[in-house]
DNA sequence: TCAAAAGTGTTAACCATACACCCATGC
DNA sequence: GCATGGGTGTATGGTTAACACTTTTGA
């Protein structure tokens, strides 16, 4: 069933850049090409959109399809459109970043494209069409926005110690902070829950595990109060 | 000479919000529309992309056919692809915004299109399609982004006084600023060339003339100078 | 008892804010 | 000489940045 326009139209495909945090590093998810171009090469997740699909919507169904992983945080990044972008033709693509809990994404769930792997950013296989441009507009986009928006929790799990949350941010800002001032700032805040708990299983001194106050932050955000480390 | 394709293509348009100030207001470039849907409406300037040509060309292109401007600073704002906003089908819009030195284009130069028209934000006419969320949407990353990047100077002439510079930022960001604390801050930064020159043709103590001093903007910015009103 | 990370305060430098008057010019 | 905006300094409070040791726990 051909669909036939008056003038050429360029093809519509979205791309998410997917953050994940493992204590140790910050980490892309790729999926390996099955098909040409660039096959076996590895890529960005991502596909056409569909006729009556809101372009969000596309990235979360892509999503899905190709890595299993679902309940993601995303903000639309950039749209590439570059004519030289795809050798198949022109392909416009409005790129997402996202951000998730790597502690509740680690199995990639069942799904028909099983070939998705998490890549730490500083070690990155070459990837396919113009794929590390998007990925370092992500890169980019997340550093600056993690100062001033609290974005980061999303990388980490729901409950997180101090020196975890300090440690995300040193990894993704590359730069080290110091540890008294960070804790006073964040604490100062008022935006940590102390749950009460500890830290389990660790061989030594326990640390307090606390929450993002979503909440909070919301009705303070509406008088004007601005986030920022 | 129809275009044949086997799935089904949104359709892939760009618009421009452009904002302009002319010592009083903060302005939006409109056009008028001569065709169906929303006949007779104002509409931000845009149009279908071409086939081989990149984003930010088709912005450029259409801006000159529509509205005679030409020599404006963009910058990508948003992808608005809801399936709903176009009444004609699903047409996906790439939304730039971009400022532009009002002292030298209130002419608006000979084109085909003369049914452009300079708004004030604070006074818009109803507009077609979802044009009101783009340039609300366009509104606020030009508040958000001109405290951290020195694109207000984008909206002056390349001669300013501190009061026009001062009365901009009062502008934009909807909120009065010190004159003493604004003129040392920005003195501060070192980023502003004394030209030497005065105002002319005023009815009270003439104003020095200054420049942004763009080229030491760009070294300072590669040594991490942060740019912040 | 050692290793490893948690937790905790003070000081000094800097920056942001608040605030009011004299100056130059044209009419 | 008056109206209009140009131009200037200081004091205060708050914020950031630098910095090192004690505590808890498990091995």
């Amino acid at each position: 069933m051909p669909h036939t326009y008056e003038y050429p139209r360029p093809s519509l495909t979205v791309d998410a850049v997917v953050f994940g945090f493992d204590d140790q590093d910050l980490k892309v998810l790729l999926i390996q090409r099955a098909l040409e171009p660039f096959a076996g090469n590895w890529a960005l997740p991502g596909g056409f959109v569909q006729m009556e699909e809101p372009l969000e919507a596309a990235v979360r169904r892509e999503l899905r399809e190709e890595t299993g992983v679902s309940n993601v945080y995303l903000e639309q990044l950039f749209t590439f459109g570059d004519p030289e972008r795809d050798p198949r033709g022109r392909v416009v693509s409005v790129a997402y970043y996202g951000l998730v809990k790597l502690s509740e994404h680690h199995v990639l769930a069942a799904t028909d494209a099983r070939n998705a792997a998490w890549f730490p950013v500083t070690d990155l296989p070459p990837l396919a069409f113009d794929h590390d441009r998007i990925l370092e507009t992500a890169h980019r986009r997340l550093q600056g926005k993690v100062r001033y928006q609290p974005i980061g929790f999303e990388l980490l799990p729901k409950h997180f110690t101090l020196s975890q949350l300090q440690h995300l941010y040193e990894t993704v800002l590359e730069r080290p902070l110091d540890k008294r001032n960070f804790r006073k700032k964040i604490l100062a805040m008022g935006l940590l829950i102390d749950t009460g708990e500890i830290e389990q299983d660790v061989s030594h001194r326990a640390a307090r595990l606390f929450a993002f106050n979503q909440k909070k932050y919301q009705a303070l955000e509406k008088k004007g109060f601005n986030f920022e480390i």
